[in-house]
DNA sequence: ACTGAAACGGAAAACGTTTTCTGTCCGCCC
DNA sequence: GGGCGGACAGAAAACGTTTTCCGTTTCAGT
């Protein structure tokens, strides 16, 4: 069933089918009606792949997460989704699971399927991807990516403000021993993480010296506990570059009989799902991921429509959103307790990154 | 840049060129080479549209789920993409997010954009839905729905094998009063859960009396777990309809400081993967995502790619994956506690898995 | 009544492919 | 050496839309 049919039976030209079905002013109201009929009737839906062809444009936009599985990006798509139907735009899904061939089929499926436009939500992305991209002047819209590329939109994470306020939150508990769990050395994100809860921390006057690495994965964040926990000095609190990290920690020390938030304070980063479910429920910097979905959209939506190439920079803002696994500092005995030296600025437990 | 670009600057036809793309058997060796050389230095890609328009298939397949931020699907959408580069198709995802207009719009989208095949993957679905579809003699593979129709792909949970053997796990543990925290009412899954619950019960001669309903999220798992506590003959364990639930009664256990497992025991249904990062991780019914996406993704191939319009009957089976939430029997006393009457195989120690 | 403009519908070209159908060339057989 | 078939390349039609351009009708103004 095609438009011909349509136009056969409403005894019009295609012509005036198609503009009767978009709406086209000039065309006269019985006309209109009497295809519209037809079109119900008949149950007809364009054919978005002819139309795409004539209109040059396919009202798809393409979407690149890391691995859907990730619990950072459902939420993600959820809201990219919410957005496609509101706009009428279909949604091209694709993940890149750190497969550098992946990656590849990931442009080349954009490519291919000729898509209006593409968010790369993927944290710690090959620029290697882009070129091909760009070459096609197709919009492009990233997160956190760190060079300022002209003619690409470009989202802007404030981690300080979200980490400043964690670890304020932690100090007005009078904790002084601040951990950070830091993520994977090779990621952007987990770089700059840790350099912000730096600056927080010494903006206070409080010596980040307690860091040490995970993995942002929950193996990482109990090696991280135990680590943590065979220190001298130990910490009073810990704050994870990540929420599954965090929830790594959570389970360690439920292992250990450690109580949280009484024995010590954790906090989290990103606020997925998840987090509202653990035991405690966690506190934790939470980077909206509706936000985030929102202002890729709308980055897109905007270059397209109005074909402006101006390519702005957006920011989203983190912020701390408290639940219970954070409490007062409680002075915990130092650990092999052999003589609790009362030293007042022994740092001597040498920290930073192991592995 | 288009397939006559490539003609020129090659030398030949477009008829020529496509066949080379297309690595059709009759073009010159000498020619095919000339072709691809020129592809790949203009780095040309065919118009998926074009090439769709004219071979009346897209290659792309619909996936309709409820919604993709429940725990549930992510993990059926990646496997489905990771299906569809493998065999070169798209996926066109649309969530329902439980509202009517929401599931029209996603039948609406499917059809105009031509998809070669979908599968519903809802639980819980409007028949109405399939109707459009079917008309279009649209390829559809459905999970679990109810009649059995002509024409539509079928995979049938196998939910006894997977609750008998939690049953089982429990009689062995010596559990003799197990309840069940059903689900809402109107979802067919969910009644299918509890049919086999039962049989599961007095196959092995336990009363299925135990019965309480959730909704299938954290909040009915919650107040199930206070409702059955009220009860005078308390049960020692519980099995519940899906995850969420079962981590809402671990949630509210810890709250009323009962222990898990050896307070009572708790087994879950679905493994999704959270289930694994539960404090204590989850014992827990798997019915296996991935399998259910590659299931439907087969049948969809399989009936496009053969043209056959048979339409099997697939089935999934579910089964037990003991994890740490569950363990002996203790022997609670009645509730309002009476007198502990004298007991003869009080089983205090609970040994098993908990560590 | 006649002209001109305005209003509106239709024919046809265009979008970028695939594929059928038609040639052309070549080599082989008789 | 002439005819014939096989191998291969190209011209053109087709897929289902949108839109430009043109033609027809209608109506107002004179």
């Amino acid at each position: 069933m095609d438009i011909r049919e349509i136009a056969r039976r409403a005894r019009v030209s295609t012509a005036t089918v198609s503009r009767a079905i978009n709406r086209v002013p000039t065309v006269d109201p019985q006309l209109a009606k009497r295809v519209w009929k037809v079109v119900d009737e008949l149950g007809y839906y364009p054919n978005t792949q002819a139309r795409a062809l004539v209109l040059g444009r396919t009202r798809i936009f393409g979407l690149i997460v890391s691995e859907i599985t990730n619990p950072f990006f459902p939420e993600i798509v959820q809201t990219f989704e919410d957005l496609a139907v509101e706009n009428n735009y279909e949604i091209l899904l694709t993940s890149t699971v750190h497969d550098p061939k992946r990656m590849e089929s990931s442009v080349r499926r954009m490519i291919e399927r000729r898509v209006d436009g593409v968010a790369i939500l993927t944290f710690g992305m090959e620029e290697s991807l882009i070129e091909h991209l760009r070459d096609r002047k197709v919009p492009l819209v990233f997160v956190d990516v760190g060079p300022n590329v002209p003619g690409i939109a470009n989202i802007r994470i404030n981690y300080l403000s979200g980490i400043r306020q964690a670890v304020q939150h932690l100090a007005a508990l009078r904790h002084t021993r601040i951990a950070f769990v830091a993520g994977p050395q090779h990621l952007k994100s987990a770089g700059a993480r840790r350099e912000a809860f730096k600056a927080a921390m010494t903006e206070i006057g409080l010596e980040p010296d307690l860091i040490v690495v995970g993995d942002h994965r929950m193996e990482g964040g109990m090696k991280a506990l135990l680590e943590l926990n065979r220190l001298r000095d130990r910490p009073t609190a810990v704050l994870c570059s990540n929420d599954m990290t965090a929830i790594g920690v959570l389970r360690e020390a439920y292992e250990k009989d450690i109580k949280i938030p009484d024995d010590l304070s954790v906090v989290g980063f990103d606020d997925i799902h998840l987090a509202e479910f653990t035991i405690p429920p966690l506190t934790t910097v939470q980077m909206s991921q509706r936000d985030l979905a929102r202002i890729a959209f709308n980055a897109l939506l905007n270059e397209v429509e109005s074909g402006s190439h101006e390519s702005l920079n957006y920011e989203l803002v983190t912020s701390l959103v408290l639940r219970r696994s954070t409490a007062l500092a409680v002075e915990r005995p130092p650990n092999p307790a052999p003589k609790a030296a009362g030293e007042t600025k022994s740092r001597k437990s040498p920290v930073s990154d192991s592995r």
